[in-house]
DNA sequence: ATCTATTCATAATG
DNA sequence: TCATTATGAATAGAT
């Protein structure tokens, strides 16, 4: 229910995502809320954000439910007692200490260490997976630098044009390009004719999609590498 | 949502309040596992009807969200009142989980995945260390599969001798090396002289097909292709 | 349960 | 974060 269709998986982009959670948290809220209220039943929601931040909703008391929940659900572990306190951020610490350790190792590897132990057949497909990367990273760069071009262009020809129109209006309506134009334009008429657009492009001509270039118009600068 | 505006207050029949339980029940807890995926969050529900019947999800298990949530709640409440040991754990945890997480992305972006926001200079980087990456993994599986190809060498060599020493047994100490031995050796007469090692090699050294070649040496057949 | 007419939630955008 | 809007989802009421 937005602009458009969305699959339910992690959204990748963390501002979108960050987005999306504040929205739909308050979404998820209310709609709790209402249930609670329209049909007398009692309600609880507890939700963690990726950053660990707590948000929650009651209809009655957090602590009431949850008891309640224990009871109906036969376990009468005393959860919320802090009996074992250290003993539960111990068993937490190590199953992050874990988790962590797993991560690195694997971390390790695709930085191309620590490969001793693996197979021909380990290796081939850690080789496939980089790969894979590589050639994403690889598209996802060249657009950026393919957009940069695009708006660098459009900026050469507005100056171009600009420049154009000064020049007629210091020299009158007669030759728009000269040699004058250059000693006027700071050594940027870069097209032979104001009425052939300028076109810098990537020495490798790549697939052209063009979109919002908004990037490089914030920087601004001329660097062409 | 529906064909007229309800206000949100307790349903008074009991019909279509049980109706209206059931619908929103499930739309709640959808709604909660799309927020879990979606924004990566770990959210719980827990919902007992006006007739003490439970219903509830949890992205991850009830038992652990209660915990932390419980946890979250009394460091909120009583900062000063745990102690020290306490304290070191949760700080403990809170650091593991925080380098977790950051290595977590870091991994994603290895991957070729949630590549939104980084900077040409940024996947520049990224691309040089994949290569440098895929460099150290093709040396090593590179050298397994020498090494693995020596071995067979040694072997045939070894077999190559055996046949020898039998042909010698067999007929005397003549001609070690003839037209006979192919009879004799199945066709395993690699070499052109007993006296030359016989010598494999990697045709180039890309990717052929290595499907687990440590099984070849077990088996000691020889698949020369 | 199933079917619509509506209202609602929210994805994209500014 | 806030506001707007087009669009897909949820659902109230009926069958």
């Amino acid at each position: 229910m937005g602009r458009c269709k969305i699959v339910i998986r992690r959204i990748d982009n963390s501002t979108s995502r960050q987005v999306t959670f504040s929205k739909r948290r308050s979404g998820l809220l209310k709609k709790a809320e209402e249930l609670a209220i329209l049909c007398d039943a009692d309600v609880g929601v507890i939700i963690f954000s990726s950053t660990n931040k707590l948000y929650e909703y009651s209809s009655s008391s957090m602590k009431t439910l949850i008891e309640r929940y224990n009871k109906t659900k036969e376990e009468h572990h005393q959860l919320g007692n802090s009996t074992s306190e250290v003993k539960y951020w111990q068993r937490e610490a190590a199953m992050l200490r874990q988790q962590l350790q797993s991560l690195h190792e694997n971390h390790r590897q695709m930085m191309g260490e620590e490969l001793t132990g693996l197979s021909a057949k380990d290796l081939q497909n850690l080789e496939n997976q980089l790969e894979i990367s590589l050639r994403g990273i690889r598209m996802k760069k060249e657009k950026i630098l393919m957009d940069e071009i695009q708006d660098l262009n459009r900026k050469v020809n507005l100056i171009h044009q600009d420049n154009t129109e000064l020049y007629k209006k210091v020299y009158g309506t007669k030759d728009a390009n000269g040699a004058h134009i250059s000693s006027l334009t700071n050594g940027l008429s870069v097209g032979e004719d104001a009425g052939i657009p300028i076109d810098l492009q990537l020495s490798q001509p790549q697939p052209q999609d063009h979109e919002a270039p908004e990037r490089a118009t914030k920087l601004g600068r001329l660097q062409l590498r």
